[in-house]
DNA sequence: AGCACGATGCTCT
DNA sequence: GAGCATCGTGCTT
């Protein structure tokens, strides 16, 4: 089942949260490519001085101000795509980054198109599943965008770790050590 | 196993 | 013009 808009429009810590151990699903040239997500960070608002939407609304960050249940992607490093799930209420800036998956569909495609190498981390599994600032936008919730998240295994609260957010290295406090970061703690299965 | 560094280009001031 | 919500390599312990 596709997780609705309102299971996005829910607090962003609950939505990330949530996110553990569900399945992310993308659609690449007809082929069906999926992960278990197991690491995710919260940016939450205006306030949040580690979120893009700090400034107020631009240009690259508008899509976090839409309604929930959109993606988010957004270039940077000068060669890395960032995929982010919106949250919350439209008009109020929020979404989930997407940190980390274990592939458990289209295994061979996803090793071919990182070569081989590790899923862990928030370009690489934009990488391993094709997603780029086309994609930037376009509903969670309607297949024909070849983007969604779909229910997935279960993960107990004992295997959930929390910490601070990863990369916010010129990022104030509190912001910068708020554990707005989720990961599992093992492989799941 | 860990750290330093360079790659590389877009966005906003 | 500065600053990135990073990654892979290569070198040091």
């Amino acid at each position: 089942m596709i997780f609705p808009p309102t299971f996005y429009a829910q607090p962003t810590l609950v939505v990330a949260r949530e996110l553990l151990g569900a399945r992310l699903v993308r659609v690449l040239d007809g082929v069906r490519l999926a992960g278990i997500i197991v690491e995710a960070e919260a940016y939450i608002g205006e306030e949040d001085l580690g979120c893009h939407a700090k400034a107020g609304k631009t240009k690259r960050n508008a899509v976090m101000f839409g309604p929930p249940g959109h993606a988010y992607v957004y270039f940077t490093y000068g060669m890395h795509w960032m995929l982010n799930v919106v949250t919350e209420r439209e008009g109020f800036p929020a979404a989930v980054l997407m940190r980390a998956i274990q592939p458990v569909e289209g295994a061979d495609v996803i090793a071919a198109r990182r070569q081989g190498r590790a899923t862990d981390g928030p370009a690489k599994l934009t990488q391993a599943l094709g997603v780029d600032g086309a994609l930037n936008g376009v509903s969670l919730c309607d297949p024909a965008s070849g983007l969604w998240i779909e229910a997935g295994i279960p993960v107990e609260d004992r295997d959930v770790l929390t910490g601070p957010r990863v990369g916010l290295y010129t990022v104030p406090e509190p912001w910068k050590s708020i554990p707005w970061r989720f990961r599992v703690k093992s492989p799941l299965h």
